[in-house]
DNA sequence: TTCTCTTATCGTATATTTACGATATAAGAT
DNA sequence: ATCTTATATCGTAAATATACGATAAGAGAA
C-alpha cells in the first residue's frame, strides 16, 4: 500500500518534517552554500559548479523554492535565485526550539540508563 | 539511471543531508518527542501512540538509530529506546553553524535584489 | 524573422522510502 | 516444554525521489 499517513501527524511535527526533507539532499545543500556564496546567484552559476545536469539542478531549485528556502526572480533570459532568510531562519529557530523543549523535558525525567559498553 | 551522486558532494554537506533526512518524516519527530516525553521509552508505549503499525514504527527506530539520533538496549522481553543528545545536539550545532557562516558572507554581498511585490 | 542562449517542464527509468502483514526470535510465564 | 508477549526482520506493494535527455518557452541578438 504505503498510504500517505503524514496527516495523521501534527501540524509542527509535519513542518518539522517537511523543512528537514528540502536538507536531506547534498545537493539542495551545496546549492544554497553557493547561493550564499556567489554574488550574481544565477541559475547557469549553479549548474555549473554541480556535479548534475541543468535539469536535476533545476528540479532541485523548485522543491527549495517550494520549501520557502529560497526566491526566485527572472532576469531577461535567465534568473536569479536568492536564499530567503527569514524563513530559513524561521525555520532553523523552529527546529531549535523544539529540541531545547523536548531537552528540557527529558532532563527532569529518569529515562532508561544506557550501559557504557 | 538515477544513479546516486552523493559521493560527488562534499562530506559536511552529506553530514547535513543525512541528519536533515532522519528528521524528514513526522513520524520521526513525533518519536523524538515522544521519547523526551515519557520516562520509560519502551518500544511498545511508542507504537501504542502513533498511527502506524508496529513494523513500520520499528523501521522508523531503525533509521533514527542508524542515523544515531537516539539508542535501543534490550530490557529482558522488551527494548528501550533514548535519544541521544550528545550526537543529536552535535548535529544541530553543525547545521546552525553552517547557516551562520553563510548568512555572515552573504551580508556582506551584493546578490539579486527582489522587488517587492 | 530566425538563431541562440537560458531555464523550466515533460517523459521516463531507476532507486529509495513508506507501509503493512507475516514470520522469526528471544524472554518470561505457565 | 509450551504458550504468550515484545520486537526485529523479511517480503512485498505502492508512492515518492532522483537523475537525465528532449523539448518548450521566452529573451535577446543578428
Amino acid at each position: 500500500m504505503a498510504l500517505n499517513k503524514k496527516q495523521e501527524f501534527s501540524e509542527l511535527q509535519n513542518q518539522i518534517a517537511t523543512f528537514a526533507k528540502a536538507l536531506s539532499h547534498p545537493a539542495r545543500v551545496a546549492i544554497l552554500e553557493k547561493l550564499a556564496d556567489c554574488n550574481k546567484c544565477i541559475c547557469g552559476d549553479i549548474v555549473e559548479v554541480m556535479p548534475l545536469s541543468q535539469s536535476t539542478v533545476s528540479q532541485h531549485l523548485k522543491e527549495l523554492k517550494n520549501a520557502g528556502l529560497i526566491q526566485g526572480i527572472i532576469e531577461g533570459a535567465s534568473s536569479c535565485y536568492c536564499i530567503n532568510w527569514e524563513n530559513l531562519e524561521k525555520e532553523l529557530e523552529t527546529l531549535n526550539n523544539i529540541f531545547s523543549q523536548l531537552k528540557t523535558k527529558n532532563d527532569s525525567v529518569i529515562c532508561c540508563v544506557v550501559k557504557e559498553q
